[in-house]
DNA sequence: CGCTTTCTGCTAGCTGGCGCACATAGCTGC
DNA sequence: GCAGCTATGTGCGCCAGCTAGCAGAAAGCG
C-alpha cells in the first residue's frame, strides 16, 4: 500500500480499537462484553467541544488516540487548561460523581478518535460493578493530581516551564513526537498571551529541543526537555504511573 | 458564667457534636448510628498537619468549626494552598477515592475541632453503602470544582482578588467575622509574598472592607467584599451548594 | 519592667509577562 | 503566480509582583 499522506489520514481508516483507551482495555473481560455494544464510535476532530460549562453530558468519552482539554473560560473571555486527557482515561467525571455537570469546558485539542458510552449506561454500570467503580475512582484521582499541580504550576513557574510540561503532558498521549497545535492554541490551554509562547519556544528551539513550523511542533529531544521542565510533570506522571493500570506499550522515559 | 477568654477558650468545653459537620449530619439515622462509636473526636490545633505530602492517612477527618487546607509544597519550599476545606466536608478523599495518599499536604488553618474516622471502617463503609458513597462523591466533585478555580484564579488574577476571595472561602466556614490568621500565613497559602499580602490587605482595610491587627482579621463589610472579589469564589460556591446537603443555619449572603 | 520575638510597613530596584501595533513568512485556492 | 489568510516574529511601554533589606510596633516573657 502507498505511503498515507502525512497531515490527513484517509477517513475511511478502520477506528482503532476501544481497547487502545487503557481505561476499556483494563476492565475484565465480562464487564468490557458487557459494555461493548453501548460503545458508540466516534470521530474527535480539533477544536470539537464535548461539553459546555454547566452544559449536559450526555455521554463520557473515551479517547483512542485524541487529546481533550478540559478549560475553564472566564467571563471576560481568557482561558485556562485545567487538565488534559487522552487514551489513560475518559472525559466526563461529573456523570459517575453525581453532579451531572462542571463548569468547565472539554474541547478536542488533538484529532483522532474515541468512544463514547451514554450517561444512563455508564452511571447504571458504576453504581453496580465494584471493578469499573474502582478503576474509574482512581482515574479522578489521578486527574484531580493533575489539576492541583496546574494550580501549582500556573502560580511559580515561568511560561517556559510551563511550556515544556505542556509538550511532555500531550506527547505522553500521542504517538510519535510530533504536535499539530499552533502557538495561538497553546496559548489559550496555558492562559498566557500568544507572544510569550512564541517567545517560549524560540527559545526551546534554539537550545535545539524541539522544532516547530506553521501549527506542526517536533520533539527532537525529550530528554532535554525534561530536565527543563519544573517538578509539576514528574509529579503528575508518577501518580499517573502509580494509580492507573500500566500499558505494555508504554513509552519508557527516565525521569529524575 | 464569666466571658471566656477571647483568644484561647477554655480546653475543657465541651466538643461539638459530630453533626456540625455537614456530611456527618447529611446521613441517614442509621448510617450515622453506624459511624458514631468509631467517630473519634479530635483537637485540631493551628498548624497541625493532618497528612504530609505521599504519607499514609491512616484516617478521614471531618471538621466541625475548623479549617484545613491542602498544600502543594515544591521543592524549593514555595508553596501554594489547593483547596480549603470545613465543616462541610471532610479532609482524606484519597482513601475511598483507592490512592490512598496524595501528593500534598494537609494542614490545620484554622484551629477548632473537628471528628476522626479509621480509614479501614470509611473504606468498608463507602464500598457497602451507596448513600454514603455518592455523598462522599459529590463532596469531592465540589472539591474538584475549588481546585479548579484556583488553578484559574492563580493564572488570571490579582492578589487583591484572591486575598478577596480567599477571605470569603475562609469566613463560609467558619462562625462570625473573625480570622485568627498573620499575613505571613495568608502569604503562605496563596503562595505570594508576605508584603504582597500587606499590600493587598491595606488597600481593603483604606476602603473599608474589613480591619486587622497582627494576626486577627475581622471583615466589617462583606457585601463589598463580594463585590470586589473575582468570580471565582461565587463559581465555587455556586458548585458547593447545588451539589452538597444544604444546612438549615447555613449565613444567606447576597452572590451576584 | 525591659528584653525578645513576632508581625507589619516601607523603600528601591528588577523582571516576567501583558497590551498593542505591526512586520514578515508560509500555506491555499484560484 | 498572485491574492488573501493564517501563523509567527518583534519592538515598546507598562505594571504587578518579586528580591532584599530594614524599621517600627505590638505581644509575650522572665
Amino acid at each position: 500500500m502507498a505511503e498515507m499522506p502525512n497531515r490527513k489520514p484517509a477517513p475511511a481508516a478502520a477506528p482503532p480499537s476501544p481497547k487502545e483507551n487503557r481505561l476499556l482495555a483494563a476492565l475484565s473481560e465480562d464487564t468490557y462484553r458487557k459494555l461493548l455494544p453501548s460503545l458508540e464510535s466516534v470521530e474527535l476532530p480539533l477544536g470539537m467541544v464535548l461539553y459546555e460549562s454547566g452544559g449536559a453530558q450526555a455521554h463520557v468519552y473515551f479517547p483512542t488516540d485524541s487529546i481533550v482539554s478540559l478549560l475553564y473560560v472566564l467571563a471576560d473571555g481568557a482561558s485556562a487548561e485545567i487538565a488534559v486527557t487522552g487514551a489513560e482515561g475518559l472525559v466526563g467525571i461529573a456523570l459517575f460523581m453525581g453532579g451531572e455537570t462542571t463548569p468547565s469546558r472539554a474541547v478536542v485539542q488533538s484529532a483522532g478518535h474515541g468512544y463514547r458510552l451514554r450517561a444512563s449506561v455508564l452511571k447504571r454500570e458504576f453504581d453496580t460493578n465494584a471493578e469499573l467503580q474502582h478503576l474509574l475512582l482512581r482515574f479522578t484521582q489521578a486527574l484531580i493530581t493533575q489539576m492541583t499541580q496546574t494550580a501549582v504550576c500556573n502560580r511559580h513557574h515561568s511560561i517556559d516551564q510551563q511550556l515544556c510540561r505542556w509538550l511532555l503532558l500531550s506527547l505522553d498521549r500521542l504517538k510519535g513526537d510530533d504536535l499539530l497545535m499552533t502557538q495561538e492554541l497553546i496559548a489559550n490551554m496555558l492562559g498566557v498571551r500568544r507572544e510569550g509562547v512564541t517567545e517560549a519556544a524560540s527559545r526551546l528551539q534554539a537550545e535545539g529541543l524541539i522544532e516547530y513550523q506553521r501549527g506542526h511542533i517536533r520533539v527532537v529531544d525529550r530528554t532535554r526537555l525534561e530536565a527543563r521542565v519544573c517538578e509539576c510533570y514528574a509529579v503528575v506522571k508518577r501518580e499517573y504511573d502509580r494509580l492507573l493500570p500500566a500499558l505494555a506499550t508504554v513509552r519508557i522515559t527516565a525521569i529524575r
